[in-house]
DNA sequence: CAGATTGATAACAGTGTGGTTATGAATTAG
DNA sequence: CTAATTCATAACCACACTGTTATCAATCTG
């Protein structure tokens, strides 16, 4: 059973789809010509890096005439930012059993 | 150059590591024999992850006689926290900056 | 000391991932 | 219509990654 979060840590885990990720939120709008100019890697590895991501739905596509216009979609790091509150939730509440059991002992 | 995040990203790219390093968050400090006995891979597979997730920072080790005691350091997220706010922030700004032409237009 | 336990490491196998070049379909320009 | 452009896909290659089993050093136990 697939978490639903295992395909977005995938797609962040590569540097280069990060770049292109990171661009697409700061400049927004971007066809797949444009990306592949500011990347180290050829288009057809691009357009790869594009599959993952909108995969993960961290982008979406909009085909105009010959073109592909892609846009970040940075509603789906939710996921991400849920999971990491966990892990300090999870840390947090130890801290607070470890205070109740410190109360307890107390008494 | 790698990025600081690249290690961070890439070690929690993995469902079996995010898993022991979920547990670890949840139930604190771990002996590599606890950690296996509910992992679904073999002691040296769980060390191997470890190694990862210590290289990333995400966890410290503690020897104690003949068992190593792990435990989780959240505070290694912080650069994914980072990471993941300026994203959402690169997008706001282009909000921001679709705003301020939408007023300029307006005049 | 002898034997059992714990965990790290080595060696290896299978798979996945990220890159390349080649190519083709669709669209635009001349 | 012809030529050029844009992007996706196919085919392939190298390597990294995750898992395995075997083994060993270190430590505890009897």
């Amino acid at each position: 059973m697939p978490q639903p979060h295992d395909a977005l840590f995938r797609a962040l885990a590569d540097p280069t789809r990060r770049a292109i990720f990171e661009r697409l939120c700061r400049d927004g709008d971007q066809t797949v010509a444009a990306l592949t100019a500011h990347a180290k890697v050829s288009q057809p590895a691009v357009s790869k890096h594009l599959g993952v991501l909108k995969q993960a739905g961290l982008v979406r596509d909009r085909p105009e005439g010959r073109q592909t216009h892609y846009s970040a979609q940075p509603k789906a790091l939710a996921p991400l930012i849920d999971w990491t509150s966990q892990m300090a939730t999870f840390w947090q509440n130890r801290f607070d059993d470890l205070e109740d059991l410190l109360k307890r002992m107390d008494q």
